[in-house]
DNA sequence: GCTTGACCTGGAGTTCACTCCAGAAAGTAG
DNA sequence: CTACTTTCTGGAGTGAACTCCAGGTCAAGC
């Protein structure tokens, strides 16, 4: 597989696959011609990191992971951990998403309940200062 | 209030508020001696814009949000507006972080096998590559 | 009045994660 | 063989959100 279909595949750009082969990210693909051919297996793999980066995951982190794999099976133990690690930053981070879905709320019913006063008394100016930002 | 107090009660430095100001995320405040002395409703207003930036929302929409603010009550519908949208993406953001807390659990569970096999088998080299990064 | 700490400005520097570029080499279709 | 597309390298540039700095001003305690 050639970089641009190894781009295709994952939605990532060429530059991106590049980059993130000087990182450490992937492994350096052999070469056919000078030119980069990838297995197929890096595919998932980069689905894989993908995810990591929806998680909030700095592109470092995802190295020391990277290079963990590399070092195979004895570092098992320690990639579960940075997953763990992981899973509950995510989870933090949902709650805090939570508590913004919930103030977003507050906030919209805020502004439906000027409006309608708004329509109501004819567009006259009136005061929302007494509603706070929270 | 003085900017140094603000960035306690906020969490923010002190350079991040002369750089919100700047960005116009927030009215520049009064003076007293050259020094900038802020209301007490500077607080709760950074606490929002603090709310915006965790769910994502990039400072230049926030400027946009405060611009909108600053005009008065006739663009509350249009901040509304945006608070929805604002809303749905943060939706969307928790349910792909939900995704990834199961891909994580995933992960983990085979890592946590891996480990067991390894104690069970005495460290022997094993073959992790069946193990998808899916 | 003096010292110490907080604050001021304008601008430069930093980090992250790309993204783009020029100029050259390799692959592909007709 | 020719023309066109893809890929190559090394390095420069970008945008977002800060963060830091020098050199100066202001204020509070003793």
């Amino acid at each position: 597989m050639k970089i641009g279909e190894v781009a295709r595949r994952t939605g990532l750009s060429i530059d991106t696959l590049r980059y993130y082969e000087k990182l450490g990210l992937i492994d350096p693909p052999w070469r056919q011609g000078g030119q980069r051919a990838y297995d197929d297996a890096i595919v998932p793999w980069l689905g894989f990191i993908k995810m990591l980066k929806a998680t909030g995951m700095p592109l470092a982190d995802v190295e020391t992971y990277a290079s963990l794999r590399r070092k195979g099976d004895d570092t098992s133990a320690e990639r579960r951990r940075m997953l763990e690690r992981q899973r509950a930053a995510v989870l933090a981070k949902i709650a805090e998403l939570q508590e913004c879905v919930e103030l977003l709320d507050y906030k919209i019913m805020n502004y439906a309940e000027i409006e309608a006063r708004h329509r109501a008394e004819g567009g006259r100016k009136e005061d929302e200062s007494d509603r706070p930002d929270k």
